[in-house]
DNA sequence: ATGTTTATCTCGATA
DNA sequence: TATCGAGGTAAACAT
């Protein structure tokens, strides 16, 4: 990894084409040749900056150039082509305040918990939570206009359709709306009930579901993982 | 801006929970207090990140307490905690590989161009690439629930609204659904037929436009552009 | 200040 | 490989 200080421009052509005039900015050069130029602020994403797979190029330039031609006074320009999509960027680096390279090695990665597919995991293996008797048919069922998160059937033997969010909102409960239209057009499942399970679910959300029908479920993340979090707090 | 390459921990919970185990990192301190933590690859994301507006509390360890404590010889920690939300962060740093400071001041900022309102204003323009005959209503066409993107006449006269998307996903199908409910209750429209243009239209997407009698269209942007691109290329 | 839409989205899972 | 859905989405835009 290599990290440059620098005074510099930049242009980008690609999907979009952009231009960032002179000005002093971080830029990172990463191991597999990707880009990032950041400013001090607007922090998580680059003001520009180049995906991997890509190839950079640099060009220095001497002081007779530079004499030869006053307009521009810039020292070095990299040119970073992405080797797929031809997307280029292009750094004129005019001052370098600072320039060093670090050797960091793979990276272990990140271990996430909590996040979606937590919750259907676990709501999958509690199905019974959501009433007695009820039984789980399968995960990720699948239709033409993509897969219900979880389809059970109730004590009755009723199919129910189950749409999982983190945080319930009014697009969950357009797509579960969509999936019980298709659904219920089959036959051997019709009539097949529908419930809206988040950790949250917002007013307005709860409105539209109960008014098509569909049952709203708040889960409890630490109940049905069956631990309690007090310990687990960092600071 | 504070530039440390150092041998870190990262612990964060927030919306999740996520760790990142000892290893050598690059760490982003912006003027904002805004923290990153980047790894040697990936793409642009950081491995783990607070935004502003967010408050960083920095210990350090002298070696008595290290020495006391053999099992963890972090030398510094920085509690990070966001001022809003409360989510934190938790840096330790186990050996410190290098630490510079800059001053980049306030950025000029990103000048882009060519993004997807270019494609409505193409379309427009050229609206008889969707079938002979027919002619543009108005761009930005005003309804209660919202504008349509184009509102058109195809060759019979019959009304046509028209939703444009760079990518053409459910959401979409959604919006110009709610569009055409309400256009055709006006006995002056009706019938108001549905177009759903895109650069690239999803399966599932394109699977629901059909069931609801919406015509899918894909956009080829340079083609409408009219355009040679050769010599607007960079390099 | 708040809600909605876009994004050079990124990222992971999956068929 | 393409495609899909989720995201600590973030960021821009309109209200």
């Amino acid at each position: 990894m290599r990290l440059v200080v620098a005074r510099c421009s930049v242009d980008y052509t690609g999907r979009l084409t952009a231009h960032l005039p002179l000005a002093p900015r971080l830029l990172i050069v990463k191991a597999d040749g990707s880009v990032l130029v950041h400013s001090d602020g607007g922090s998580y994403k680059p003001l520009n900056w180049m995906t991997p797979p890509c190839t950079l190029r640099s060009t220095r330039r001497d002081d007779d150039e530079i004499e030869a031609d006053p307009d521009s006074d810039w020292i070095e320009q990299w040119d970073v082509t992405h080797d797929k999509t031809g997307d280029k960027l292009r750094v004129r680096l005019h001052e370098i305040l600072e320039d060093s390279s670090h050797e960091l090695g793979e990276d272990p990665g990140l271990q996430k918990d909590g996040v979606e597919a937590h919750l259907q995991a676990l709501l999958a293996e509690n199905i019974d939570t959501l009433g007695e008797g009820w039984s789980l048919v399968r995960r990720e069922y699948g239709t033409a206009i993509g897969p219900v998160d979880i389809m059970a059937r109730d004590a009755d033997g009723a199919a129910v359709a189950i749409e999982i969010k983190r945080r319930g909102e009014i697009d969950g409960v357009e797509q579960l709306t969509r999936y019980l239209e298709l659904l219920n057009r089959d036959p051997l499942l019709a009539p097949v009930r529908g419930v809206f399970a988040a950790q949250a679910i917002k007013p307005q959300a709860r409105v539209l579901a109960e008014d098509r029908g569909i049952d709203c479920v708040t889960l409890d993340y630490d109940a049905l993982r069956g631990i309690d979090d007090v310990d687990s707090r960092l600071f």
